[in-house]
DNA sequence: TGTGTGCAAATGTCCAGACAAGATGTAAGG
DNA sequence: CCTTACATCTTGTCTGGACATTTGCACACA
């Protein structure tokens, strides 16, 4: 028998999930949106040029990952993030976070000079009024592209001059301000809150409306006062992931 | 085509089901021993007079579960629950994560019947009134006797004959409750807070005065309504130690 | 002794089709 | 107007095949 091209260029992956990928995918660029019902599997098979059973395949990881719940008598529906279980999500895929936390990456989104209002000052250890310089990033995985945390860092506007010629540092911040910086840090004040998402988190992070966060805050304190404060919004649903990694790790000598 | 019989007597699920249960429960007799090879698919589904589809529908089942390993060339393998990957059982149960991280032991402290007060109930998805049987008691790491966590446990009366016979259980209740009351755990519900520590425990864990905890609650639901709701307190200060590890974990490099 | 080759067996992937069962809308009948 | 029966569309279940891919092992060969 002739083969069956491939659906994705040079891919040597079985046909189920070349069309898994095909169809989460569309899911992302909207073209089923959220609350529409899929083709039926009969189109999609027709469409893919696939067995109903292949098509099935590729829907079945649709509906474990949570992108889709599908019902007799009426089709495959698209859910929203609000009505997707956090639970099926996170549970499925157990293995894959597992590889995927460990390999992350940094990406500033944006950096601004802010004076900080009274309630402000108070968490990252300054003045009101003052001028401090903030970063705001998110970290993704490596591999899934998924968000992390939010970040948010803020150094003193005296500290400036350090930070700006790395725009794209990846690592701790603390440490390229430790070291260019020639101060010492003394003393970290760490705390742990939780709090409702900042809006435009929500948005960047693909999260559900309402979701919360634990918020971590940290500041690194030198003689010379606050060297940096950071903010780490994780959201809830992800803190999981991190006793899981608690748990991986600890085996290893760390 | 004359009705194939079931092979469950009574019983009106659909067949792949019903070699699923038939097969799980060889595995809980011992009939294949773990470590040891099932039968293949072919042998399978010989002897339930079945397809090989509907065969490994149920195998997929065993394989979810974490009861069996499949392997290419090699078969279906039953595995212990040692090696049985965590799969399943880590994210269920936070006790079980951690005995496996480091050495703990768990002690039972009080055992008591309660009444659910209003909010109390909302928590453990029962009724306010309602009398539920409340276990209570720490966890502790076996090499420095350090307490980890303060657990509360919420188990329905109707379910208190599965506890009674079990004080000194160790394990994850949720197991010993699904095995004993013959209940599949169809939904986890998890929701983590930011609480002061009650003050009883304060005392029991050796805190200062004034702690605040990062309470976990879970709810293990099945389809004749809760099966068992727990809390752990987690010392704050042990929320940074995982949050610690999780940084120290992103730039591996120092 | 070590090594590679080929075969058999097991699961993985895929097909075309069949009927069951649930859901929904429509038209006939009260 | 309401109800009931039916047609139709969907996914769920199941069959009996086919070939692909991986693995382990026996066997021949150097």
């Amino acid at each position: 028998m002739a083969a069956k091209e491939d659906i994705l260029p040079h891919n040597s992956l079985p046909r189920y999930a070349q069309i898994q990928k095909q169809l989460e995918q569309r899911l992302m660029d909207g073209v089923y949106p959220i609350g529409s019902l899929m083709p039926s599997e009969q189109e999609l098979s027709a469409e893919f040029n696939s067995s109903r059973t292949t098509i099935r395949e590729a829907l079945r990881y649709l509906r474990e990952r949570g992108y889709v719940e599908r019902r007799q008598g009426v089709g495959t529906r698209v859910i929203s993030d609000t009505t997707r279980s956090t639970y099926f999500q996170s549970f499925t895929s157990l293995e894959e976070l597992f590889q995927v936390a460990i390999d992350t990456y940094y990406v500033v989104m944006e950096i601004k000079t802010v004076a900080l209002d009274p309630e402000l000052a108070e968490l990252v250890g300054g003045l009101a009024g003052e001028e401090w310089v903030r970063i705001s990033g998110v970290r993704w995985t490596e591999a899934g592209g998924k968000p992390i945390c939010y970040v948010q860092s803020y150094v003193p506007k005296r500290c400036q001059h350090v930070v700006d010629p790395y725009p794209d540092h990846q690592g701790p911040l603390f440490e390229l301000l430790e070291r260019n910086a020639d101060a010492t840090i003394e003393e970290v004040v760490q705390e742990i809150r939780a709090l409702p998402m900042p809006a435009d988190f929500i948005r960047q992070l693909g999260l559900k409306p309402g979701s919360w966060s634990m918020q971590l805050l940290r500041r690194y304190v030198t003689e010379n006062g606050v060297l940096i404060a950071s903010f780490n919004w994780h959201p809830a649903d992800q803190m999981t992931y991190l006793m899981r990694i608690h748990r991986s790790r600890e085996q290893p000598a760390d």
